[in-house]
RNA sequence: AGCUGAUUAGCUCAGCGGAAGAGCGUCUGUCUUACAAACAGAAAGUCGAAGGUUCGAAUCCUUCAUCGGCUACCA
């Protein structure tokens, strides 16, 4: 057989996902089995205008691993995909586009006309980010793919927005909001994030108060805003400012006059301890108006430039011009006490990052009370969801649900969820499915619609259901749109909601998570999954979060190209579970070395598999007569008796044994251990979502385990010249394993073990899991290994650990005497009797691993005086025979080093033991465990200290 | 300001009550018939500091230090 001396990782990229994709592997209809248990995901849906980065990587590396994990165990999996249409993003991506393209703003075309474009740009450009998922290897189902904006998802939207506006739960309202100035649209508060300002100011005013020489000083890092001021506030309690409550300041620049109030709020301590009060551009201002029944007045218009408010003057100047100009005023007036630098933080729009305005704004509300209760009493009762790591985040999630406010969900884009509301004549509002029922509604079709759409995370909070059907699409029941009570959910919804985890990052915990659980509560009736996994940030090489501005991100893309996507994959999984990590590459490399080994041991084999199969009964013989057995007892049908039985246990093996099955050595038996406790515990980390260590468990499983040492001591019997039932028992004993092995690794590896799979001989689709019987012969439908815990051994490890330990001591004398590789040595090893058998079993190996000629096993050993020595667990001894190599003095140094060690150790345990609370409180078996090493390391130390006195 | 997380070998990180691990790097050998992207061997850490709980602490508690993250406020 042909096969390359290195892996490249293009081929198998290349050749198998369309394949997989094509013959419907990962759609759910492939499990043939109707009592299977669903398992689903939905993928958080990145922006359809996006780019694959890191932080997808890790998560669908997570999201993916799991899928085929189930999959393989035979699960009825669907794995969501889709996209987001990001309202924000998208319509500035397009909008710059247009500029580009055709020297236009979106307002010159109008909207019809720019929303066509956007469709236009999404075809063309949003199949990148689906492009790039499946270079990813990820096992989606495409035949379900979605999109924020499709016509069913958009209908659960308006759905959504009727419901919750019948109930009272979203209304209209007037408020203080977070204005983006840039992008002209209200923000939410999570989609605002605070930054430092580079050269912060307080500037320090004074206010004359009318009828008096007397001027009261306020402190403000937004001047511009005092043309909209209506007050000036004191803390009542404050003694300097008591007499001037209830007075009038005389407000400079407008000649307005202005109470002097007393508010709580006030904080004498900071600043002067007076605050002027703007309540049309500041939430806490806005406050204190309320409560004092202040005017409002708006002094900015929507691209915060001052307003007609302002007076000719202002009118028209930008809001920072505005700053420059109130403060040289107030210092022509003598009015500006002064000017100090000043840390402040202010608002930036999250996609722009234009500096925020909170401005007095007529938009659309949710309220979020009774949504929050059911979601804050999920988690009381039933702890769920269940966050990983628990700690924090189950805890920042509480917290936040705790202080949550009302949602602002209009925007004042083009792009996205049209608001399902429209406006007659004189302004009355009807809210409705469609303008049909809301002309009904209304009783005139003379109506415009609200020219606002929703929020991007507004759809994105109905994903674990509007792509599962909500709206019945899928399921030719009825739909629950049609707005009837008793309406049935689609099948999808019944098979796959609740989803079973989400795996996300911890910047959306609010922005989605949150959101997702209260509407499908409320909507469903359920969560929307049981599990959510929070991942940590992959930072850059230096520890810093990588971002565009710094130039610092790493391109998975890149990475797939040098590295390959299965070595990608490995280092992602393989970093800690929701601990953020430094990118290396050296970590990536590592896992294509890996790869590379992997692709080398294969080949191993495969250059040696002339009359080689995989089967498991070749690590596994005993099933072999069990399921002999089992067919022949079937056969037999009517009654069978113990003498039949006694029958059956005499001739299944007889059936089964016309092969060397039975016969394996101690390396066999600790290799099928190993594997099994391997498997056991690859799924068991897995369960716990320890991704981490699965990675760890398989790699230190085929590297060291099966290549360092199981190839190596079959080497000679699989390559041996002459065909016979015992090498090709050998063959296939080892390409068996090597499959079991491919099989662990196809979660995290699916494109390396697909190649190296299809290649092995006999391999067929009677290698699935039952639920894929007829599906063609993929590892990705292969049953995953469980581990099977009768099939350890812990007496063939303990010998094999033996013969280990004589190689390795072996070596090590070799590399420390400086012997030469190719000189042959002897060993005197005096052992037990028990150990002897053993060693004598392995002598083959062991010459050949140690590079010896002669293997030498006495009770007692009487080696000459001219050797290197080493001594063995369980009361074992190593002599090499060094006549004319051996420095007598470096030897002396040597035993004198391990008796060393040997003793620090031993008095360490000596005093534990001598603690009689330690033997009397510890558990019983730690206690024997530390006197049977204190009675080795007794045993070896005074054998060490003969062989020393020997050499003196 | 509040809440959190981190601090373990030169680097990146596991381990989270029974006594120190990995990968990379370093040093020494080696083309030993799958692999030099490899093989064999070795060196390297009072587990941030100080107290405490415990028979026993890298692991639990308290305080401190340094570095992150989140949330809130900021006239």
């Amino acid at each position: 057989m042909e096969i390359a001396k290195a892996y490249n990782p293009k081929e198998a990229e290349e050749n198998h996902y369309r394949i997989w994709e094509e013959r419907g592997y990962f759609a759910p209809e492939i499990n043939e089995n109707d009592a299977s248990k669903p398992y689903s995901i939905v993928i958080p849906p990145p922006n359809v205008t996006g780019n694959l980065h890191m932080g997808h990587a890790l998560q669908h590396t997570l999201m993916d691993t799991l899928v085929r994990w189930k999959r393989m165990q035979g699960y009825k999996t669907l794995f969501i995909v889709g996209t987001d249409h990001a309202g924000i993003s998208t319509q500035l991506m397009v909008t710059r586009q247009l500029k580009k393209d055709e020297h236009k703003s979106p307002t010159d075309i109008g909207r019809e006309a720019f929303i066509e474009k956007v469709w236009a740009w999404k075809e063309k450009y949003g199949g990148e980010i689906t492009r790039q998922i499946r270079r990813e290897g990820l096992s989606v189902d495409w035949s379900r793919e979605r999109f924020t904006m499709d016509e069913n998802l958009s209908r659960a939207v308006r759905e959504v927005f009727v419901r919750l506006y019948e109930e009272g739960n979203i209304y209209r309202g007037n408020r203080i909001v977070n204005w983006c100035p840039r992008d002209k649209t209200v923000l939410s508060d999570l989609e605002v994030k605070e930054e430092k300002a580079k050269d912060g100011k307080l500037y320090y005013l004074q206010y004359p108060v009318k009828n008096s020489d007397e001027k009261i000083t306020v402190a403000t890092t937004r001047p511009e805003t005092m043309l909209g001021d209506t007050a000036v506030a004191v803390n009542p309690e404050d003694e300097r400012y008591r007499a001037f409550i209830g007075r009038t300041i005389e407000l400079p620049l407008v000649n307005r006059e202005i109470p002097i109030i007393a508010d709580e709020y006030v904080e004498s301590e900071f600043g002067t301890g007076a605050v002027k009060i703007t309540p049309a551009h500041d939430p806490n201002d806005y406050e204190i108006g309320q409560r004092h029944d202040l005017p409002q007045i708006n002094v900015m218009n929507k691209d915060a430039t001052m307003n007609e408010n302002t007076g000719k003057e202002f009118e028209g100047l930008d809001r920072y011009d505005a700053r420059q100009l109130v403060v040289e005023k107030f210092e022509e007036l003598g009015l500006l006490e002064k000017i100090d630098d000043y840390d402040v933080t202010l608002p930036h729009c999250e996609r722009c990052n234009t500096v925020i305005e909170p401005l007095l704004s007529e938009q659309w509300f949710v309220k979020m009370d009774d949504m929050r209760d059911s979601a804050l009493d999920l988690m009381r009762r039933e702890k769920s969801p269940r966050f990983f790591p628990e700690v924090p985040y189950e805890k920042v999630y509480t917290t936040w649900l705790e202080n949550l406010k009302d949602w602002t969900i209009s925007r004042q884009l083009w792009w996205g969820h049209q608001i399902p509301a429209w406006y007659d004549a004189s302004g009355n509002v009807f809210v409705a499915r469609t303008k049909e029922a809301a002309a009904e509604q209304a009783g005139t079709s003379d109506l415009i619609q609200d020219a606002d759409v929703l929020d991007t995370w507004f759809s994105s909070a109905l994903w674990s259901f509007s792509t599962l059907g909500w709206t019945g699409e899928n399921s030719g029941q009825r739909s629950a749109v049609s707005g009837q009570k008793d309406s049935k959910p689609s099948t999808d919804l019944e098979t796959f909601h609740p989803t079973d985890v989400l795996v996300t990052g911890r910047d959306i915990i609010f922005l989605w998570v949150s959101r997702m659980v209260m509407t499908a509560l409320k909507f469903v009736g359920e969560k929307p999954f049981s599990d959510v996994i929070i991942h940590g940030t992959v930072l850059d090489k230096n520890g810093q979060r990588m971002s565009k501005m710094k130039l610092n991100g790493i391109d998975p893309l890149d990475v797939f190209e040098k590295f390959g996507v299965d070595a990608t994959r490995m280092t992602l999984a393989g970093s800690s579970t929701g601990a953020d990590f430094a990118w290396r590459d050296e970590k990536v490399e590592s896992f294509r070395n890996f790869a590379n080994k992997i692709w080398n041991a294969t080949r191993f084999c495969l250059l040696n598999s002339e009359g080689a199969q995989v089967d498991y009964f070749y690590i596994n013989p005993k099933a072999e007569v069990a399921e002999i057995k089992n067919l022949i007892r079937d056969e037999l049908i009517d009654d069978i008796d113990e003498e039949d039985e006694e029958f059956l246990d005499k001739v299944a093996p007889e059936f089964a044994g016309d092969n060397p099955k039975e016969n394996l050595s101690i390396a066999d038996r600790w290799i099928i251990s190993r594997l099994s406790k391997t498997a056991l515990s690859v799924n068991r980390a897995l369960d716990a979502y320890q991704f981490h260590e699965a990675v760890q468990l398989l790699y230190h499983f085929f590297w060291d385990d099966f290549c360092d040492w199981y190839i190596e001591f079959v080497k000679d019997e699989i390559t041996a010249e002459e065909p016979s039932n015992r090498r090709d028992a050998a063959r296939s004993r080892i390409i068996t394993i090597l499959e079991q092995a491919l099989r662990l690794l196809h979660p995290f590896m699916p494109f390396l073990t697909e190649e190296l799979w299809q290649k092995l001989p006999a391999v067929s689709s009677d290698l699935h899991n039952p639920a894929y019987k007829s599906a063609e012969q993929t590892i990705m439908l292969a049953d995953f290994p469980r581990g099977d815990a009768a099939l350890i051994d812990e007496k063939a490890e303990a010998e094999m650990q033996a013969v280990i330990e004589l190689i390795s001591k072996t070596r090590n004398i070799r590399a420390e005497m400086n012997i030469k590789p190719s000189d042959k040595i002897s060993l005197l090893v005096s052992a037990g009797e028990t150990l002897q058998k053993v060693f004598a079993a392995n002598e083959a190996q062991i010459l050949k691993l140690a590079r010896a000629n002669e293997l030498n096993l006495s009770e007692k050993a009487d080696a000459p005086k001219a050797s290197a020595r080493a001594v063995l667990a369980g009361g074992a001894e190593l002599a090499i025979p060094l006549e004319g190599l051996i420095d007598f003095q470096k030897e002396i140094e040597r035993l004198e080093n391990q008796l060393s060690k040997l003793e620090i150790e031993g008095e360490r345990l000596q005093k534990q033991l001598a603690n009689q609370n330690f033997v009397e409180r510890a558990p019983a078996e730690k206690v024997q465990e530390i006197r049977d090493r204190v009675a080795e390391i007794t045993q070896q130390s005074a054998t060490l200290r003969q062989n020393l006195d020997a050499l003196r």
